[in-house]
RNA sequence: GGCCCGGUAGUUCAGUUGGUUAGAAUGCCAGCCUGUCACGCUGGAGGUCGAGGGUUCGAGCCCCUUCCGGGUCGCCA
């Protein structure tokens, strides 16, 4: 950083090499250490922590200001970099070897005693520390991660420009989109009783930059879902927004997966080995009953539908007569350390998931401890055990049901149980594409189908006949990346036909006014040339978390939202004001 | 919308079966202290037990309602 009037350098960035040098430095007093005779204080600004040392040398003035100095006064001082006696280093901090021993002090701003701590290990609890965020923020775990935010960005960029694309913004205010996640909406003054929708995503806009012949662009975009939170989900966020022209899914694969390589290895300097493994939707839900499946454990599912679909057992057999499938998982050596009311407390975990019950077996030596195994024969509970290769010591976990509610159950169980054991996980980041999603997700409540990704989403050329008579069975040119378990990113190949986005949307069930209504400026200008074009979007903050081995996604933000949606410093939202609304065309009904 | 966990000095927590004046550590304030780095020593201040209601002779503790924070299911094209 270069110098100003207030200081010559940063704190942590003087080292030995500065010994013998006259500095001057500002920033925070993070601790005092008045001894009487000599007084010692750290002083802290963003690259780290350097002592600053009053002592007899000092002016008299200037050693009784230091004194009155308290916890997070803004300070400016001058003094020499010293070499500090051998017996005296820290070896707890970088510049603990050294030392300034001050000639000047200028308190540029006193501070009130700070309701929180300002140090990594606190244990502070998180809504104080999200309403003195600023206070919060000036620790450096925290000031790291926005670092590494920004070099990633940074990263992001340089690759993204070198690759052709153009960084080019998107609008806020845009048109309400039905279809997908709940809109914020922002009332028009200007055309009363119309909104605009914060954007969901920048998805209509950047196909069209396609058409527009931009060929390669990207954002890092914010995004805004009126959803609940979670520990991963901001109701608004970023994203990595990309679209490119003239593309098939393996083009779009390529650059990301050499994206996400330069990011790792610049950022954490971990090398990921290219290209990453693929692995379709439905081997995902097969093997690991999930869309986004966690490789750093075994414990995969096996289908035993074919081994019990005329076993006494009703709940099983049942299932099969439906065309439902009956799937088990099988946790190693886990029959011993599970009790009776670990395992009751599993089954209700499933039922939160869809799934009716837990079927379960505890495979002693010569003899298989289970409420269901009476009424399996021996050859049919020797064939599960089998197929499954459970052995003696193990317990092993049955749920039969619709494929959805099987898949769900059974992969949250897995990862439940691996939490539960304490599985051991390879070390490391495990990627993976998912590629070959379903087109459509039928839904129950409203008896249609929904785009799973979204609706420009393109078919596989060679499924579009099933389109009209077996639309479960359509797959799309859609891929996700999937890192540990957490969906990093998704994206797709999107319908640059007319025809074909036709039969998509009568698939949904809309008329052609209906499509006209929902997305008319997207169809309008798809009619004038449009390239093949797809993209992919990565979330930024979920990516963040990854980089930075962070738990939860406020802590990769600067300004995060809490589970209500409200921001604790500021105190938004807020109560708007009357004259305000009325221009707006507003009345508020308060409950 | 459902379920679960939490809310007690500035902060982190303890608080027994419901029983006198609600404790500890740390921080803060004052005094002393010339090499600390979790500085030390001595003394001091600091509480609407999230809020409201109820049960009780008596509530931090039991019951109801409610607010706030977190996790999670639904939801998140």
């Amino acid at each position: 950083m270069s110098k100003t009037s207030y200081r010559t350098h940063m704190c942590a960035q003087l080292t030995e090499a500065n010994v013998g040098e006259h500095v001057i430095l500002s920033g925070w007093a993070q601790k005092m250490r008045d001894l009487g005779g000599v007084i010692f204080i750290q002083l802290r600004d963003r690259s780290g922590i350097i002592q600053v040392t009053f002592n007899d040398e000092c002016d008299k003035a200037v050693f009784e200001t230091a004194s009155t100095v308290r916890s997070e006064y803004v300070i400016q001082i001058e003094g020499k970099v010293t070499m500090r006696d051998e017996s005296n280093f820290n070896t707890n901090i970088p510049t603990g070897k050294i030392e300034i021993i001050c000639e000047k002090i200028n308190i540029l701003d006193s501070a009130n005693t700070p309701p929180i701590y300002i140090e990594d290990d606190d244990t502070v609890n998180e809504s104080l520390r999200l309403k003195y965020r600023y206070l919060d923020l000036r620790k450096p775990s925290m000031q790291q991660k926005l670092i590494t935010r920004h070099k990633t960005a940074q990263v992001v960029r340089n690759f993204l420009s070198n690759e052709g694309f153009l960084e080019i913004e998107t609008p806020y205010l845009t048109k309400p989109t039905p279809e997908g996640a709940r809109d914020f909406l922002v009332p028009s003054r200007v055309q009363q009783g119309n909104f605009f929708a914060l954007p969901q995503s920048p998805q209509i806009f950047k196909q069209i930059l396609m058409v527009s012949g931009m060929d390669r662009y990207f954002q890092l975009a914010k995004c805004f879902r009126d959803e609940d939170l979670r520990q991963d989900r901001q109701p608004e966020f970023t994203q990595i927004d990309m679209e490119l022209s003239f593309v098939e899914p393996e083009d779009i694969m390529d650059i990301n997966e050499r994206l996400i390589y330069t990011v790792f290895k610049e950022i954490k300097g971990y090398e990921i080995s290219l290209p990453l493994p693929r692995m379709t939707w439905q081997e995902a839900m097969d093997r690991f009953g999930s869309d986004k499946p966690d490789l750093r454990f075994g414990m995969e599912l096996c289908d035993i539908t074919d081994i019990v679909k005329d076993c006494e057992f009703n709940a099983f057999a049942s299932n099969c007569k439906k065309g439902h499938s009956v799937r088990a998982i099988v946790a190693k050596g886990a029959g011993d350390k599970l009790s009776r009311k670990e395992i009751d407390a599993l089954g209700e975990f499933v039922k939160d998931f869809g799934a009716k019950g837990l079927a379960w077996f505890v495979i002693q030596e010569g003899n298989v401890k289970s409420p269901v195994a009476k009424f399996l024969k021996e050859e049919e509970l020797n064939a599960i055990f089998e197929k499954t290769g459970a052995e003696v010591g193990d317990a092993l976990f049955v749920v039969g049901d619709k494929n959805t509610v099987v898949y769900n159950a059974l992969g949250q169980l897995r990862l439940q149980l691996a939490k539960k054991l304490n599985i051991p996980m390879k070390e490391g980041y495990e990627f993976l594409w998912v590629t070959d999603f379903p087109m459509f997700e039928y839904d129950e409540e409203d008896g249609r189908y929904y785009a799973m990704h979204h609706p420009f989403t393109s078919p596989r050329v060679e499924h579009l006949d099933m389109m009209e008579t077996e639309p479960d069975k359509v797959l799309a040119k859609a891929y996700d990346l999937v890192v540990n378990g957490m969906e990093l990113g998704g994206g797709s190949i999107r319908i640059h036909s007319r025809d074909v986005q036709a039969r998509v949307f009568k698939a949904m069930g809309f008329t052609e006014e209906e499509a006209e209504l929902k997305f008319g400026f997207l169809l309008e200008a798809l009619k004038y040339g449009t390239p093949p074009h797809g993209g992919l979007a990565f979330g930024m903050d979920r990516l963040m978390m990854i980089l930075t081995d962070s738990d939860n996604i406020r802590d990769v933000i600067a300004f995060p939202k809490t589970q209500n949606h409200g921001c604790l410093m500021s105190e938004a939202p807020a109560v708007a004001d009357l004259a305000a609304l009325e221009e707006l065309g507003i009345r508020v009904i308060r409950r």
